[in-house]
DNA sequence: GTGAAAGCGCTAACAC
DNA sequence: GTGTTAGCGCTTTCAC
C-alpha cells in the first residue's frame, strides 16, 4: 500500500503551504506563474490525486446521484433497465458525476434505502424510477430538499418534475390502428397496475374502444407481470377465452413476444390469424416484426440527468414536466383480422 | 433546507459529549445504559442520520464498489448487463454496501475514469467485466493496491482473482452436438475478437471441428459485434456462400436471434433447412426456441460481489479463479441436417 | 463511563 | 501572492 499523497505531502514538497498548493492544483485564485508550475509539477511528480470523500465533506457536495433500482431477484433482464442506465450514465458521464446504484425490492424497507442515500448524503440527487400508485418514495422525497427527478407521473397530485411516456396517447393510437384494421376484439396484457405507466396505457386502450363502440369486455383484459411468463399466462388465458380476440396488445415487448410465441404455438398464424403488438422496442422486437410503441429509453436516461443536472446548479427547467409521445412502428406482426 | 442534525446537535441537545455520543450511537465501547438510552431518543427525536462521507473520510473506507460499463451509446441493450448489475447490485445490498457506476466506452479515456476511481479513493474495490486482450484495465488495477475481481479471463500472464464462464468447454460440447447431428459446415458467428471471450468461444468451435477432420474454413467465420446488426450481417454473408452452411453459431443470443430472423426472411425453416444455437440464453430466446449455452448471469454478478467482499476485509478466497461450465440448452431451432 | 484533543484531506475566510 | 486558522462531521487515541 503506497502512502497517500495529500497536499500535505506536496507541500512538504515544495515548500508552500497546503493552502497554497490547494489553489494552485485547482486552479482557484491568484498563485504567481512560478509558484504554479512548481507545484504542479510536484504533483505530478509524486502522482497526487485528489481524495475525493475529503472535497466532499469539505464541498457538501458529493458529485453523485443515486437511483434505486426496484429489482426482483434474478431474471431481471427487461433490456429497459440496461439502456436507461447507459442513457444515465453517459450523461452524468459528461457532467463528471458518478452514478450509485443501489437494489431494492419494492417492499417496506424501500424507504430505508432512499433514506440511506439521502439522509446520508451520499448524493446530491435522486433519479425515481418506475412511478407507482401513491408512491410513497415520491412521498417521501418531497419532504426533503434533495433535488430528484421521475421517471414517470404520480397520482399524488402533487407537483415534482419528471419526464414520462404519453402511454396513454400511444396505446390509443395504436388501439385505433387496430380498429381501423377490422379488429373487434383486442385483448389487453396489462402490466402490474399499482404502476403508474400501466394505468395510463390500459386507459388508453379503453378509450380507444369506447370512442369506437365497442364494448369493453372485462375478460379481455389481463393483468401481466411484464416478464416471459406472464405474457404466456395472458395468452394463455385469452388465447382460451370462448370468444377469442383477434389481436392481443401487451403492455411491453417481453409479454408480446411471448404472447406471439404461444400463439405459433398453437398454430396460430401471426398478423394473420392473430395481429400482436407490443410497447418498449427493445432490440429483439424488430428481428420478430413486432408491432409497437418506441421509446426512446436512452434519451429519456440523458434527458433525466440533465434535468437533475440543472436542479441541483439551482437552475430553473425550461420544462419542468415532459410527456414524450412514443411512436407507432407497424410491423408484420399485425394485420386484418381474417374473420370479421 | 432543514439544518443537518450532526452529532454536535444531539451532544448540545442531551449536554453529553460529541465523543460520547457518538460512541453511544455507533453501539462500541462502554457507555452506561443510561446515558445510551438517553442519547438515543434525542437522535431519534432530532432525526439523526450519521453524514456517510464524514465517515468515510475518517474511516477511510467507503462500503462502495466501483463498476465501469463499457457503453457504445444508445441501444446498450444486451439484457447481459441488466442481469449482471441485478445481481451485483442485490449482493452488495446485503453487505450494505453500494455500486457506483461510470460509463465509458473502451477508448484511451477509459483508464482516467478507472483513476478517478480509484486514486481518488471513490471506491473500496472495483469490478472490471468482458475482459480484453491485453487489457490495460487489469495491468493498470495490479499496479494499485486496490481490491478487484473480473468477469474474465486475461492473456496477460499475470494472477489475478476471477469468475468465467467456460466459453471453451461450452462452445465444443454445441458444435460436437451439431457435428453429431450429421452438421458438416458449421458457420459461426463471432464476437468481437479483441474480447476474451471471443477466443475462447471460437477456440471451441475450432477444436471440435478439428477433432472431428472437419477442415476449417476461413469464410465460415464471421466477426460480429454482438449486436442485433452485426448478427443480420453475419447470416447475409454465411447464407450468401456457394457452400452454405447448414448450421450457424453466434456468439451470443441477441445475434444468433437475428439469423433465425434473417433465415426466415429468405425462406429457410430454422431447425430444419438451418440450425441455429447461441450464448447465454436471455430471456426472449427461450419464446423463439434457441439452442443456447445458458451462463447464469445473475449469480456471477453475486458471486464476483461475494469474491470482492472478501478481498476488501482481507480474508483469503477459497477460490480465486472461478470457471463456470455453461449448460447447453437445446430447443427446437437445432436438428439434423436436410442434406447429408 | 466520560470528555478533551487530534486528525482524516480538503477548502475558505481572513490576515498580511 | 502567500500563510495562518478554522472547520466540514466523524472516529479514535489518551487521559481522568
Amino acid at each position: 500500500m503506497t502512502p497517500q499523497v495529500t497536499l500535505k505531502t506536496i507541500s512538504k514538497f515544495t515548500g508552500f503551504s497546503v493552502t497554497q498548493v490547494s489553489r494552485a492544483l485547482t486552479g482557484y485564485s491568484d498563485v504567481s506563474e512560478e509558484t504554479r508550475e512548481k507545484i504542479l509539477a510536484a504533483a505530478k511528480e509524486l502522482g497526487y490525486y485528489p481524495n475525493s470523500t475529503a472535497r466532499q465533506l469539505q464541498k457538501q457536495r458529493t458529485d453523485t446521484v443515486g437511483l434505486i433500482l426496484p429489482t426482483h431477484g434474478p431474471r431481471f433482464s427487461d433490456p429497459y433497465f440496461s439502456e436507461l442506465i447507459a442513457g444515465i450514465g453517459d450523461e452524468l458521464t459528461s457532467y463528471g458525476i458518478d452514478l450509485l446504484i443501489s437494489t431494492q425490492a419494492p417492499n417496506p424497507d424501500e424507504i430505508s434505502a432512499y433514506r440511506r442515500m439521502v439522509e446520508g448524503k451520499r448524493v446530491d440527487g435522486l433519479i425515481v424510477v418506475r412511478t407507482r400508485n401513491q408512491d410513497e418514495r415520491i412521498k417521501y422525497l418531497l419532504g426533503t430538499s434533495l433535488p430528484f427527478v421521475a421517471f414517470g407521473r404520480s397520482d399524488l397530485g402533487v407537483d415534482f418534475n419528471y419526464i414520462d411516456e404519453d402511454g396513454e396517447a400511444g396505446i390509443n393510437q395504436l388501439t385505433e390502428y387496430l380498429i381501423n384494421l377490422g379488429h373487434r376484439k383486442i385483448g389487453f396484457i396489462s402490466a402490474p397496475l399499482n404502476l403508474m405507466f400501466a394505468n395510463y396505457r390500459l386507459q388508453g386502450y379503453r378509450n380507444a374502444l369506447i370512442k369506437n363502440n365497442i364494448p369493453l369486455k372485462q375478460e379481455y383484459i389481463f393483468e401481466g407481470d411484464l416478464t416471459r411468463k406472464g405474457g404466456g399466462k395472458g395468452a394463455k388465458w385469452l388465447l382460451g377465452l370462448s370468444e377469442r380476440p383477434t389481436a392481443i396488445i401487451a403492455s411491453n415487448d417481453l409479454m408480446a413476444l411471448s404472447v406471439i410465441s404461444y400463439a405459433q404455438e398453437i398454430g396460430l398464424s401471426i398478423g394473420k390469424d392473430l395481429s400482436v403488438a407490443g410497447f418498449d422496442d427493445v432490440p429483439p422486437s424488430d428481428i420478430f416484426s413486432l408491432t409497437t410503441l418506441r421509446q426512446p429509453i436512452y434519451n429519456i436516461g440523458r434527458l433525466l440527468c440533465s434535468m437533475l443536472f440543472k436542479l441541483i446548479n439551482k437552475e430553473d427547467l425550461d420544462e419542468p414536466q415532459i410527456l414524450l409521445k412514443p411512436d407507432l412502428i407497424i410491423r408484420n406482426s399485425t394485420g386484418k383480422p381474417l374473420t370479421q
